[in-house]
DNA sequence: ACATTTACCTATCCTTTATAGGTATAGGCG
DNA sequence: CGCCTATACCTATAAAGGATAGGTAAATGT
């Protein structure tokens, strides 16, 4: 029995690391503070939710990462592989298609069956 | 460190099924089926889901059960009490507020930082 | 000199949900 | 009648995700 959604809410920050990253290449630490800028701190991803997934997506190949000397510091640069891209496209659809149907039962008016 | 947003994705069955309770009586197999049809088959909670959330719901009086009988069987129907309603509200300004974040990631266009 | 921010990382716990069972009645069909 | 599927309830366990809480070190600000 039981034909349902494989994790059907989860996979978020995966989303939004690789759509960040598929505009413009960016370290984990400047991921971590543009996710909570962006959403006006609705999403907060603590480092250690970024980082691990950081390594997770590079490991599947949806990332590439390059290391670049700032002075002493170094920083890992991530950007989006093909591979990654499809990915994207791929948990794009599935979120839009979750949140719609959440969407669609939250908006639902009160009569009907 | 680490001032974040505790468990920021989770509680989606818990939402749906105050907010359809809260309109109208059901039972949980009940549940179950109208869940994937609103939503176009997009969330599809199995009943080992639907059961456990009820049973938590009620045992937090967030929701109250009246046993009915159907001939020979007895159907389970919740509704959503005061506290319930609090509760959904509070779920619901939440997923808003989330769901918001994540849409204006996803939108963000490539230019700005 | 000291504290805070930047920048990286990992280990562990905890919660949620998925999966996979199990029971029993009702209804449809050959 | 006998069988299958749908209805209706339930629980136990597994798995996964993410939250939390650490820890290191350089840079910057005071």
């Amino acid at each position: 029995m039981a034909k349902t959604n494989a994790a059907f809410m989860s996979g978020v920050p995966e989303l939004l690391v690789l759509r960040l990253l598929d505009r413009q290449e960016m370290y984990g630490y400047e991921l971590v503070r543009t996710i909570k800028l962006i959403s006006n701190e609705a999403i907060a991803l603590a480092e250690g939710v970024v980082y691990p997934t950081l390594h997770s997506l590079e490991k599947n190949s949806f990332l590439v990462a390059t290391e670049k000397q700032v002075g002493a510091r170094t920083r890992v640069y991530y950007r989006t592989t093909a591979k990654g891209k499809k990915r994207l496209l791929a948990l794009e659809s599935k979120w839009s298609r979750v949140s719609e149907g959440i969407n669609s039962i939250l908006r639902r008016i009160p009569c009907p069956n």
